[in-house]
DNA sequence: TGTACATCAGTGAACGCGCGTTCACTGATGTAC
DNA sequence: TGTACATCAGTGAACGCGCGTTCACTGATGTAC
């Protein structure tokens, strides 16, 4: 049994972590509190040591999963182009669990306490400056290019014809350019 | 109490049309069967009349929300950036009970059973067939468009700034563009 | 360096509420004759 | 046109399971002295 500060920290992470990946993959609602803890190695009557409610677990999740930038499937990067390739790679739409949080529980989070919208909002505005890299007239591009990919996840997850997935992560690669100089 | 065959019709279409609503507003699995049943003017016993469970509602209802084209906030058409103008509105990321079943539960309708998303992979092939139009080398922009405008409508919903809410809503609009010859 | 004790992470059982579902019952419908 | 009866939409109570939460308990930690 872990006792130390430092074991409990782990366990605050590795609950986070279980929580994040769970919560993406199948919804917030549909996970349970003895899932979550199951999967990070420790049953559930700890839960509260760790998080006053199932809902601080969420909004706590969700500042987890904003904060780890540059996860796996896609790379940070200001070169919008370059990270619609990466983000609309069959491979993140079949890592949901690991993917992006607005791909995965967009709909969801729409509906999420404010608290919780505050901190998605605030992950948004940091996209977008992040694509604009400073030039104002970038921005609208940044925005769109943006959108038409989480648009484009949450369509390709959505079909049950591989073709047509495919097809839309395709198209929407296809048409996501990164504005290099301002537009005629 | 209604008993004609016609009233328990007009009891099972207002059981859907609040589904629709609720469905939207709030989620699946945050809208009770007796609240679909309460606001349909009925209680909710008498809810196995019509549905043999609340999956089965779940997939009545989806079917019931695509089949009404042409709904009220978003006109049909085939013109693009027409349709992404009406789509765009402020009134209608406001309007989840009765806007876009894509943008108000897309990322949860992705894990919905595979006769859900066989409705919703329809749905999603006959949009893009209405914008593209006949034309195949239109349907890239007709996807990644469309993609743009769920995608944008489901951050500017998420967005706890009005201000960058109705950004993302203008930015989206403008870069929507109807392809009217082939690409050059 | 020891020793006693307070702390508290984690366990496993239990609680209690909410919700999907079931069911006995009602009374109007509408068919059989 | 009547009359008896089977049907069944809808009601309201009840059932039972699942899940979030609580709690008594444990034993290692680590501080006080």
């Amino acid at each position: 049994m872990a006792r130390t500060q430092k074991q409990k920290a782990e366990s605050r992470e590795a609950i986070l972590k279980s929580a994040g990946k769970l919560f993406r993959e199948k919804g917030v609602e549909a996970v349970t509190v003895a899932e979550v803890m199951e999967a990070a190695g420790l049953t559930h009557g700890g839960f509260p040591r760790h998080f006053s409610s199932k809902q601080d677990l969420v909004a706590e999740t969700v500042a987890d999963v904003l904060g780890l930038r540059g996860r796996e499937p896609v790379p940070a990067s200001s070169d919008l182009s370059a990270f619609a390739q990466a983000y609309l790679r069959p491979a993140h739409r079949d890592a949901r669990g690991s993917g992006c949080l607005f791909a995965a529980m967009g709909s969801e989070m729409a509906r999420a306490p404010e608290p919780v919208r505050d901190l998605l909002t605030q992950s948004i505005n940091a996209q977008i400056d992040r694509f604009a890299d400073g030039h104002e007239e970038r921005r609208a591009a940044a925005i769109s290019g943006w959108a038409a990919m989480v648009g484009a996840m949450i369509l390709a997850r959505i079909s049950t014809s591989e073709a047509l997935s495919q097809e839309i992560l395709a198209a929407t690669k296809a048409s996501v350019q990164t504005p290099k100089d301002p537009p005629s």
